[in-house]
DNA sequence: CGGTGTTGACTGACCAGTCAATCTATCTCG
DNA sequence: CGAGATAGATTGACTGGTCAGTCAACACCG
């Protein structure tokens, strides 16, 4: 939809910008009052622009809520790719993915918010909309499981989709418990968790002999 | 609400009749329609009963969410609260919560369904009046790893709160997987996926003295 | 001037919740 | 036993407010 692939550098950037503007002001109302509880004007107050301008750069309030959950699952889709791509052990690549996820709460949690809130568990809205794109996650994941069952350093009694929910899902739930401040969130618990999610799963996964190896 | 402590039964039947009919139908109309999506209406017709009895049995749309949540989540704190209280090893404990979880997903994927998908994410408005109940089971699970942490059974440097949200959302991740279709829910699937999960995460929180004393 | 950016009042649809009327079952008392 | 009384159950048309999306006009820049 970013269709503003115009000569003037100056016109881009000033009509990128208050784009820009409005996405970013979307974000804090949806994390503060919910997708469904905000009202456009809402959304055009914080960004400080008139109602009618939302309309000029989004169709509808639903593909502004699209918009970020594409921008922002296209960027971890990319750094999964990068990351399967690099011929390391998988517990190194579960660690990137996770300290990825992480991060990126870290940076901006009102976005993490709004997409695993309003998008990744909204079974009947957008989540059905983004299902796909959303799966295509878990089968990069559950790939770097399978392989590694290959290799002997994971048991393959243990299904690889489910492990790469297993794993997502206790990412997922470790940010639910930072939103809902049911989990300390200074900068040192957030470090640790990175470490801890990828013990716990792979602890679970690995068989005794991989064990040993990184061990010994 | 129910203050239908009048002597004739067939009067608190008829009554009680109609409300568990509404909220039946109200399970499947969230589940098909999502709850913003679906009218008041749909739910009165779903249950073959007028518009206004609805409003008759519960105080808005809202408070009938609220029900079904609670009816379900205080059955499962129950279920908590009694296997702690049995003098049984972490893994039964944990096992038996999966169990649990995993039977009322099988027993009634709608509800479970509504419960997950609605009430995590109505969590910025009603939802934060449940956060405290939903709490509780995040508590009692940690009180569970502590326990065993302090037996020795369990390691200690993973903190025991993380431990338990990564327990959780690791359940919930699989019930989400089968509610968008993610995961085959064969009868055998559901079964294999209690252990699964109870393999993957006390393997990486048990310590490998308790690992040997289970096998040997 | 032409086109893009920007404005905010307006509208049309939608829907939660109300309410007055009707029905049904049980109770009371002559 | 039956006429009337009482209270809850049930009905669905209606209302009041809300809000997504439209549009016609205006501003600014090249």
């Amino acid at each position: 939809m970013s269709s503003s692939e115009r000569p003037t550098a100056s016109r881009a950037k000033a009509t990128g910008d208050k784009r820009r503007v409005i996405l970013d002001a979307a974000v804090r109302v949806f994390a503060r009052q919910g997708f469904h509880a905000c009202r456009v004007s809402d959304i055009a107050d914080e960004a400080g622009v008139a109602y009618g301008l939302v309309y000029h750069y989004f169709a509808s309030k639903d593909e502004i809520l699209d918009t970020l959950f594409l921008e922002r699952w296209s960027v971890m889709l990319q750094l999964i790719r990068d990351v399967d791509a690099e011929p390391l052990p998988v517990r190194e690549k579960l660690l990137a993915i996770a300290s990825f996820i992480i991060d990126s709460y870290q940076h901006d949690p009102d976005l993490m918010k709004v997409i695993i809130v309003e998008v990744t568990r909204a079974a009947n809205s957008f989540g059905n909309t983004h299902i796909a794109t959303i799966r295509e996650a878990y089968d990069l994941i559950g790939g770097m499981i399978v392989k590694a069952q290959e290799d002997g350093v994971f048991k393959p009694e243990i299904g690889s989709r489910f492990a790469a929910m297993a794993f997502y899902g206790a990412i997922e739930q470790l940010l639910t418990g930072w939103i809902f401040d049911l989990l300390p969130q200074g900068e040192e618990d957030l470090e640790r968790a990175k470490w801890l999610v990828v013990e716990t799963v792979c602890g679970g996964l690995e068989t005794p002999a991989a064990k040993q190896a990184r061990v010994g």
